[in-house]
DNA sequence: ACCATAGATCAACTAATCTTGATGGGTCCG
DNA sequence: CGGACCCATCAAGATTAGTTGATCTATGGT
């Protein structure tokens, strides 16, 4: 079953999360798969941060940090908004969810064969 | 709330996915954050297989499928059994059901700073 | 205008991951 | 036993990802 997430104001009527394609999950897991972008992540479900409370959070060179934002950025993980000379990035509400449901398709499509095929190959 | 799935032979009874830990959860999303291997689970979400199949199946030289069928065993997301001189891999099953898990409690834990924090940062 | 700060980007380097072809160990069959 | 087949492993090279320090733009304060 579909994940809601909660709506965007001023409405509240939940959002349903699309289908991430293949490669869109494809991208997503890659972002995940690193131990400094998932801090990143895990600090941005505590809410919103600016880069350089991200910096002093995770102990990270500026530069560094910036370069594995913009990953979690492209896989469409996070969002960014400016408010004067910051920059604050947050957790994309979909995403997360989206890659949940991706899992989810992916375990049960068809088990057309799911006991141990006893004969061998040829 | 925690996953179940479909219990071992004979007695059916589920069986709980055990949490993974973080860096569990990191090495399954390395595992998965490959097109070839993602395409490997995705096979053997069909059932069992064995190399000479999964070969033919996805057109990949041996050598190279065995080294990415051995990420995803050390992973925990597949596991093996031989059977003469064949070997057949199957979907190791709580494996995908945990990082699953694992994301949930990804996004849901303490939205101690949910909204936009109006304040900048000094 | 000037300076300080926040942060993106770039180039050069290092490190990790993938690929390829070769080799070797099992297993089965004649 | 000898040969054919299935598969794992290894070493060398190729490819990709991540790090570092420097530079550049934009914003805001004085």
């Amino acid at each position: 079953m579909p994940t809601l997430v909660p709506g965007h104001a001023p409405d509240l009527v939940p959002d349903l999360v699309p289908d991430l394609s293949d490669g869109q999950a494809l991208m997503v897991l890659r972002a995940l798969a690193d131990p400094i972008r998932l801090r990143v992540v895990e600090a941005l479900a505590g809410g919103e941060r600016c880069v350089c409370e991200l910096t002093a959070e995770l102990d990270l060179a500026q530069s560094r940090l910036s370069f594995h934002l913009r990953v979690l950025r492209q896989a469409g993980l996070i969002g960014a908004r400016q408010q004067g000379r910051w920059m604050y990035y947050r957790l994309e509400p979909g995403a997360l969810p989206g890659l949940r449901d991706w899992l989810d398709r992916l375990v049960s499509p068809r088990p057309l064969r799911s006991g141990p095929a006893p004969l061998p190959c040829r």
